[in-house]
DNA sequence: ATAAATCCGTTGTTATTGCAACACTCAGAA
DNA sequence: TTCTGAGTGTTGCAATAACAACGGATTTAT
């Protein structure tokens, strides 16, 4: 369990800074069971989450019953903040991946020339911005046109960011594959062919990549 | 030619806060050819670019030569703000998709409390936010399993959008196929087939939804 | 007007993926 | 221990998409 003041949107705050702060945005805490829906698409809130213990994911369910998911969010990490900050309403639903605690902080229309405020705009700014990161390396690791191909991709995204060629993954088969676009099965199926030509070992999510390369 | 002045990065300012921060950010003006490369995947940069007039592609060509449409800017709209914002290197390419004009715009490391900067750091997270959506919204139409779905995904979106049934998208069939992560003539055969069940009707880059539903 | 260059549609073949159904493994609970 | 259930691997078949190659159409340039 962390401490909201590790968050990022505390960052370069003093302590009297982090106490007006979060005096001023905290609207709730929450605690929710495994599978229990957060937010549903649809809802418009004001108020980010940060999970203060356990993970929840970002996910969609098209009209066929297929889910996509978008990220986990851990620890110390924030969801929808975007919405919050716009307003708009959701496009995702948010699901206790876990038995979790959650912190609401309401960032709605924040005014004022406090210094703690121009703070918390500046990083707000700053982690949205890391959204788009995200979202973009998703995207691009989607974009590749076969199994294979994504499945390297997603575990040299995983290697470059834990600097290591052995490395953990936050997601189950199934959340895989929902993570990749692709059917479980296949992946499944993908996964072992890669095994035998040697490119990599796993056991269920801990993954090693055997080759530098991605051919 | 739109002005600088129309862009959202200056909202809310009056005439005096915007010539100071006009003065304050600027950073050159330059012109492009049709399919010059105006940025390049792994740059860094400091500055983004409000395009004045002309539109600009972002893109990522992979090791396979395939290439993939993260979207287009058009007149008033900013490129490279995420990249600009936190010094990151640049995960795409950014293309002039025809003759165009482009204004750059230090936003990097902004500091001090005067109202314009205030205001400018308040509009860079709105639009950092709203580009977030738009990642987003891309997403889920390329998280469709097929073809037809995507294509009714995103002519959807657009018709959304447009407030209409009758619609022109930005781009030529292999930008809508790159767009869509697809091969441009499976692209064809499945717009065809949608046309001849009575789905859609289309003519290069018009499109018109003869039916409400998804099915 | 004519030529050149793009853009778009068409076809057939091959390769890949989705899907459904079932078997196996392993960890935790009774 | 045994039972139970979630998670994962396996198989065969059907559906779909990629790919390459070409031809027609439309626009642009000369």
């Amino acid at each position: 369990m962390t401490s909201p003041r590790d968050s990022q949107l505390f960052t370069g705050m003093n302590d009297n800074e982090y106490s007006s702060a979060i005096a001023h945005i905290t609207s709730g805490e929450r605690t929710y069971i495994k599978n229990q829906i957060i937010l549903s698409a649809g809802d418009t809130t004001h108020s980010t989450g940060l999970v203060l213990s356990g993970s929840v994911t970002i996910e969609t369910n098209d009209q066929w019953g297929n889910t996509t998911l978008l990220g986990m969010m851990k620890e110390g990490d924030l969801f929808a903040v975007t919405y919050a900050l716009l307003g708009a309403p959701l496009l995702v639903d948010v699901r206790a991946n876990e038995e979790c605690r959650v912190l609401f902080l309401n960032v709605h229309s924040l005014t004022g020339t406090d210094s703690y405020m121009t703070k918390l705009i500046r990083n707000l700014l700053n982690i949205t911005a890391r959204k788009n990161l995200h979202l973009s390396e998703r995207s691009f690791i989607n974009a590749n046109r076969s199994i294979r191909h994504k499945v390297m991709s997603y575990l040299h995204s995983i290697s470059l960011r834990e600097h290591s060629d052995t490395i953990t993954i936050p997601f189950d088969r199934q959340q895989m594959a929902d993570y990749l676009n692709i059917d479980r099965s296949a992946l499944s199926k993908e996964l072992c062919a890669m095994r035998d030509k040697g490119i990599i070992e796993f056991r269920r999510n801990k993954f090693i990549l055997k080759r530098g390369d991605l051919s």
